[in-house]
Order: C-alpha cells, then sequence, then structure tokens
DNA sequence: CTGAAAGCGCTTACAG
DNA sequence: CTGAAAGCGCTTACAG
C-alpha cells in the first residue's frame, strides 16, 4: 500500500498523512491520531527509496569490512552496540564486503555516488589513513572507531589504549615481573602504537629495557596468542608475564602456556585486554583472569548516538570521546616466582 | 552529480545514458563505451532512491539478527561468504538488529513495507517456524539458511548434520567408545534436532543405550563447551569421548579437560564439528583434533549465489541443497582405554 | 540507434 | 489546520 492509497482510505489529502507520520505540529490531534491508529493497521510504511529520494536521507549507516578478517567477534560485539542503538531509530547498517583497501575506498565512493548511506563508520584506523581525506571530499558523513593522525575535522570515539596497556604492565612491574611479553596487534594500527607506547612508557618509567623479542604481533585470535606465545617460551630468556591483547589471545596463550607444563597465576603471570565478549567472562577462566576492561559493544552504541548527532547538525569537533579503561586484578596474576 | 548532468556533458540524452549503463542491447558500441568511460571519469552512479524507485530493485538483502547473542564467529563467517558474494554484483547486506522474537517479527514487516531490501535471508530455523508463514504472506522473497518442517515454497541450503554426528558417533563406537557425550545446541533448532537424531542413530544401531545426562545443550562458546564439559567430568561415570558443536565448545572442553588432569587424544576422545574459522584451525591444536568439517562461509557464499537466482526468477523449489560433511580424523581420537 | 515524457512514491514550499 | 502540485533522479514504453 503506498500513500495515495492509505490516504484514499482515510479521506484526507498525502500531505496531511505524510506531515502526521512525520511528526510536524500542524495537524490535528485528533486526525494525528487516526492516522497513526490506521498506519498500524494497515501497516503502512513510506517507501524508503521515495523518502530517500525526497528527503535525501535514507535510515542506514554503512560499515565497510574486509571478507577476509574483519568479520570476528570484535566486529561481531560491536555491530551489536552500534545496531542496537540504531534501531531504536529504525535504521539499519548496510555492510559491504571488500577484499582489499583499494576496493575499500572505491566502495566508500560507490556509497557516496549513489547515495545509500547516510552516513559511514571508520574503523581501526591507521596512522595517516587515506580513507579520511576520501570521505572529506565526498562529503560523506563519518564517525571514527579509534583515533589518527590524519588531517581533517571528524568525530571519533577511542579507548584509553595507552593507558590501559601502562596500567598493566605497572603492574606487573609492581609485582616483580621485569621480563614482560606483550602480545599487541599489527604495527601501522593506531591502537597497536598506542599499546605500544603505554607498554615502553611504564617500562622506561622503572628504567627496564625494551626486549623486541618479546613483542608480538598478530590478529587477535586464539590461534595467533597460542603461536606467538609458543614463541615466547622458546626464548633462552622465558617471560614471566605476558599481557594479551584481546581475550581470544589470551585464550591461546594459556593453552601454550599449560602445555609446556607451567601455570597461569603462579610461573607465569597474564593479563588481557578484555573488550567485555558475552560468551567468555574473565570470572570464568581457571584461574579468574586479570582484565583491562572496555566494551566494545557499550563503544558500538556509542558511536551510533554520535552517528545520529552528527546527522542533525552536531559539529564534528563536538563528538570527540576517550574512554578510560579499567584495571580488574584477579587470579592470573602474582608476585614473580623467585629464579 | 544526477543522470540529467552527466548526459547534458555527454551531449546525449538520459534515456540513451541509462540504456548503456544498465547494458541494454540497443546502443551503439561507440556510444556505449563513451558513455562508460565517462562514467567511470566523474564517478557517476545513479542514485541508489531513484533507481529503487523506478525499478523495485534496492539492490541490499536483509538479515535480521538479535543484537544479544546472534552477533558471533558463526554469523561473522557466514556473512564473509554472503558478502563476498554479493559484493561481486554491488548488493550489499542490510543487517537489522532486533532483541527479540517479536521484534523480529515486525522487523521483516517493516522491511516489506518499506521496501528497504529485495530479499532476506532467514537462519537458524526452529521445527516450526513462524517467521516462514510471515515471509510468505508478506511476498519478501528468502532463503533460509537450514532446514525446518514449516509449510512453504522456499529455498535452502542446509549442511548434513544428521550425517555428520551419525558419523562421528559410528567412529567412536568402533574405537571401542560407550560412553560418548555430545555438546549440542538448544533443542527446537533445526539443526540441533537433526545432530541429536544422528546421534541417537549411531548408538541405536550398535544398541548403545543413550544417557540423558551425556547430552548438553548451549550456545557454541568456549564458555559453553567448558562449563557442559566440566560437568560431564563430574559424572559418577564420566564419558571417555565427545563430540562438540563447534570449535569453540571444542576449546572450552578441552581447557576443563585439562584442568582435570586428563589428556584430550588419551584419557578423552574428541571429535568437534568444524566450521572452518580461517583464525583456529583443528590442525594447529595440540593435539590436533578430528572434526567434522564444512565451510559455513562457504554457504554464506553460495547462499548469496541462490539469493541472486531466486530473483532473477529461478523457481524457490530448485532451490535447495543438503551439504554433505566430511570427517577428518587427527590426534584428539583414540581406541578407549582399557579400565 | 536515439529521445521526449510519464511514472515510481514520497516531501514540502506555497496557497488558502 | 488542510490540500494541490512541483520536484527528488531514475527507468522504460512509446514514437521516430
Amino acid at each position: 500500500m503506498n500513500l495515495k492509497e492509505f490516504a484514499n482510505r482515510l479521506a484526507l489529502s498525502q500531505t496531511t498523512v505524510s506531515r502526521a507520520l512525520s511528526g510536524y505540529p500542524e495537524v490535528k490531534q485528533a486526525t494525528r491520531e487516526r492516522i497513526l491508529k490506521a498506519a498500524l493497521e494497515y501497516g503502512y510504511r513510506p517507501n524508503t527509496s521515495a523518502l530517500g529520494l525526497a528527503t535525501g536521507r535514507v535510515g542506514a549507516i554503512g560499515i565497510v569490512l574486509k571478507g577476509g578478517g574483519e568479520f570476528g567477534p570484535h566486529t561481531s560485539e560491536f555491530m551489536g552496540g552500534l545496531g542496537g542503538r540504531l534501531q531504536q531509530e529504525e535504521i539499519d547498517i548496510l555492510v559491504s564486503t571488500v577484499d582489499s583497501q583499494e576496493s575499500e575506498l572505491s566502495t566508500y565512493r560507490r556509497l557516496a555516488a549513489s547515495k545509500r548511506v547516510d552516513a559511514v563508520i571508520l574503523h581501526s584506523p591507521f596512522l595517516d589513513d587515506p580513507r579520511i581525506a576520501l570521505l572529506n571530499s565526498l562529503g560523506l558523513p563519518f564517525i571514527v572507531h579509534g583515533r589518527t593522525n590524519s588531517d581533517g575535522n571528524f568525530g571519533w570515539l577511542d579507548i584509553d589504549n595507552f593507558g590501559a596497556v601502562r596500567q598493566s604492565t605497572s603492574h606487573l612491574l609492581d609485582l616483580g615481573h621485569r621480563r614482560i611479553a606483550l602480545l599487541n596487534g599489527y604495527r601501522g594500527r593506531i591502537f597497536a602504537e598506542h599499546r605500544q607506547d603505554g607498554y615502553q612508557t611504564a617500562l622506561s618509567e622503572r628504567g627496564v629495557a625494551i626486549d623486541p623479542a618479546l613483542c608480538g604481533h598478530g590478529e587477535f585470535t586464539d590461534e595467533m596468542g597460542f603461536r606467538l606465545m609458543q614463541g615466547f617460551l622458546k626464548l633462552d630468556e622465558r617471560p614471566t608475564a605476558v599481557i594479551a591483547g584481546s581475550m581470544m589471545s589470551a585464550l591461546g596463550a594459556m593453552r601454550a602456556i599449560r602445555i609446556a607444563g607451567m601455570k597461569v597465576g603462579e610461573d607465569i603471570s597474564l593479563i588481557a585486554h578484555d573488550d567485555v565478549f558475552p560468551y567468555i567472562s574473565p570470572d570464568h577462566l581457571v584461574p579468574t583472569l586479570s582484565t583491562t576492561r572496555s566494551s566494545i559493544r557499550a563503544a558500538g552504541a556509542r558511536i551510533g548516538e554520535m552517528v545520529l548527532e552528527l546527522l542533525q547538525g552536531t559539529p564534528a569537533e563536538n563528538l570527540r570521546e576517550v574512554w578510560p579503561v579499567e584495571l580488574v586484578i584477579r587470579n592470573s596474576t602474582a608476585a614473580v616466582k623467585p629464579a
């Protein structure tokens, strides 16, 4: 059923019906109520394409994901939060899959030229990120999940990765550890750089030298945590403590430690960054896992809100947030064992 | 830039330009080439909303996810495959988040009434699924990932869950196991019922009684695998073998087994269903893990293709596939230890 | 092979 | 408070 037919049934003009449905003030209360009730009854909804043509707004927010690796648990949780917030305004998420950086850029061009979305969300930014300049030149509104050094006036939300790892490293130093390994993301990604900085800052503050052999880089998966940890354990002088970038890498690291015949929280201390996955809680591991905690789902929800604010006219420079990260001590961390 | 302006620059009519871009045959080859080249140069793309209004096709496929639990690794992999296939036709995935069965149904009504998508993908069907009847009555084309007993003419793709678990159970029986536990999904979901049937059939074939205490139900997560396995290990007569529903539950089960001081592949045999996650390979576990294998990413890609075929007019009854599942023996399965 | 024009289903200035 | 009509940017029957 389209507006014409729906208005006819009510013996009203399309104008009045449209205004009532859009919440415009100049409709008599009684008329509005009658229209709203009928819309529910007949299941009338404006055609999105027509609405998009007439208003320029399509009610969808875009996110571009690399088919290979970016459909993971972090993205899922983030999208759960994002979608949950957008759902309240009946805005959907448009996911475009790409297989390379190049096709990611051309996808933004496509989305902008065809006016397929009202805004996009950029994630996992690099130190200097070409996507920023592109989106600005396309005039496609966006919010960045993370930060970047790239020029441009845009909103973003990031967690304090620097502070998180600085805290966890300091805590391990307090416990007497000096050989502390870091399971980090790939270099070039801002969050990984920030974590590296936090790690190095904490070590430098105590005059502990940095050993590059203790810095691993990879995806935040069980398998990568396992493999990197196995590498650490093979070192002549193995670490006595590890900081894992995610719950997934922590699980992998714990497997490697156990298989090597050692105990987490006794032979090796472990702190993980916890993005708060509903299906894997640090309290239910054995031993319970000390973590730096920040809900990526909550970040997704807040970014959804920021996009809505952006589209309502809030200037991008007012949409910038750094979320603090909390260190939660549990049983996976202990004083270093005397040699 | 819109069509009018683009056509003006080329000194052609909108009609000719539109036809050239849509690949209609009645355009002179030279003209078409000139238009295609210019479109690339100027970055012209038809406005999706206008296209949607004019043609009734919007170039997006919908999928509705429950915000709570359905944004997980299985969904991610599936969507990676789906998106990868649809991307080739520049079709995007529209994700709508909901928080209940009820709001899922009303979301399908919204998507249909507002013509927001060309088709939807239904997943994790129940034995008798109200969504089927709704989508049929809405006239919204759809493909089901999984099967259902619900009436209605629709296409679907499913893996042979019955055969998979029947095979793994039989193999464990061949190895002399009689106490075999099953980490299954929630009852009511078709795939879980099929797996249960495969399990029971294999046991019955050998005259082995079914012990309900050995049948666990839950999400396919590390944590759920861990907790259910801990429960099994506390039984007076513990299982000597376990079939895990996913790699995630297998990892959790392995943790529980190790923490209990036992060895996988010696004290307890383990077979997992492997949906083939790129970041967790059964060959890299210790011990390597025997699995029943079927790529959920490949299923996503094929379902993307099936949706495209459906939209091109292939009758739904020609779009039905059951994929066989392969049992791969590795080192986590061994003959039962003499008591 | 090419073009002028109607129509897709809305919103929104403008008029009353 | 309500309505007639232009316009958003395409596609496509119809005419040539």
